[in-house]
DNA sequence: TTCGCTCTAGAGCGAACGTTCTAGCATCGT
DNA sequence: ACGATGCTAGAACGTTCGCTCTAGAGCGAA
């Protein structure tokens, strides 16, 4: 594993367990075993510029994660439970800490970081488009495929921030419940090609 | 206004606004009008106390938001979807930083400040065992009742982060209209008492 | 007035921050 | 063999951090 890749992926993990504000320099060169200065040398642009490149590869990871989950299951409704289910179970095996990075630090920094948050903005927006094109695929038409991925985005992120208060399953759960029962809802046409 | 609510009002402001690690306890004075050391004076516990004041504070003032949203409509799925489509106004007015403090701070330091994490839990759960007494109130069963406050909870506050990130109303509009459908095939019995 | 107390006001502390700088090591093509 | 280059390694810079400390303003009680 490369230098460059090891300080992206530790300023990834640092990110999604304590945020982008609290993470420093020398703690990020430590957990990634490279020296303070090594990270200056890859990265012109400081810890802004790690953020980055972390947000977009961690980014690129989680999009591919919910077509994956779906992927067994023929029936969308009961994917997305089993989905929200699982994300529940890997949760709490880590210990709450499991969320997605890019949701943790577009919450902390979109009004102090405005490069940080576009870059969070176009990583959401190509999660929105790949899911969209994914349940396009599965039948849906093309505003439900639209409004079904920003429900289950939204859901799905919020309920990483409930489940890591609380320390508790119940509200991926509950959501992974409620979403799954109102996609059940929605008329499913010919899968496109 | 006494001096240690407007600590209290702005920490919780700018938190919201860039998360508990980035706010400097002089930012914090001078935000709340106040000399450094009054700061101190006030919250014997330093910044941790200041936070944990502050994020008990707007979460009981955000706890009766959700009731006080629905009150005027009959139907309870018409109320939420009306809900999240007035977050989503409020949202956009404020320049996409109307967010909920506790959620941002839960999501930043869960896993870093445990004495913060634990009222952050204790805010949510109050939030849950509220909302579940009130759509009891509107004839919802009790596990019904449960499910639906965490479906929602979880789906508002992932809307807001997505719509913070993206700067569009789409993700609330889109979690509203899926949880007021999927809530209108619950079953509603006589209201309780 | 004078004491006692609360709170203001801000200077000052050591530590940690992001960043820059210089020195040294390894691996090239020539 | 050799300078050039890419990268490591960490010391050092100025700033800002959370926090403590001291000095005094304000005010009711005696």
């Amino acid at each position: 594993m490369g230098t460059v890749e090891r300080i992206t992926t530790a300023m990834a993990e640092l990110m999604r367990r304590q945020g982008y504000a609290a993470t420093g320099i020398a703690e990020l060169a430590r957990a990634a075993g490279v020296p303070n200065g090594s990270v200056y040398h890859h990265f012109r642009g400081g810890k802004r510029d790690v953020a980055a490149r972390a947000l977009r590869e961690s980014g690129a990871a989680y999009g591919q994660l919910l077509p994956t989950l779906l992927e067994p299951y023929d029936d969308l409704a009961t994917g997305i439970e089993a989905a929200f289910a699982e994300a529940g179970r890997t949760m709490a095996e880590s210990g709450w800490m499991a969320m997605c990075p890019v949701a943790t630090v577009t919450a902390e920094i979109a009004d102090v970081e405005p490069e940080l948050r576009a870059v969070g903005a176009d990583v959401m927006t190509g999660w929105v488009e790949g899911g969209a094109a994914f349940l396009r695929g599965r039948g849906l038409g093309d505003d439900d495929a639209r409004e079904v991925v920003h429900a289950v985005l939204a859901a799905l992120e919020g309920a990483f921030v409930v489940a890591r208060g609380l320390r508790s399953r119940e509200p991926l759960d509950a959501a992974g419940r409620a979403l799954g029962a109102w996609v059940a809802t929605l008329p499913v046409g010919v899968p496109a090609p």
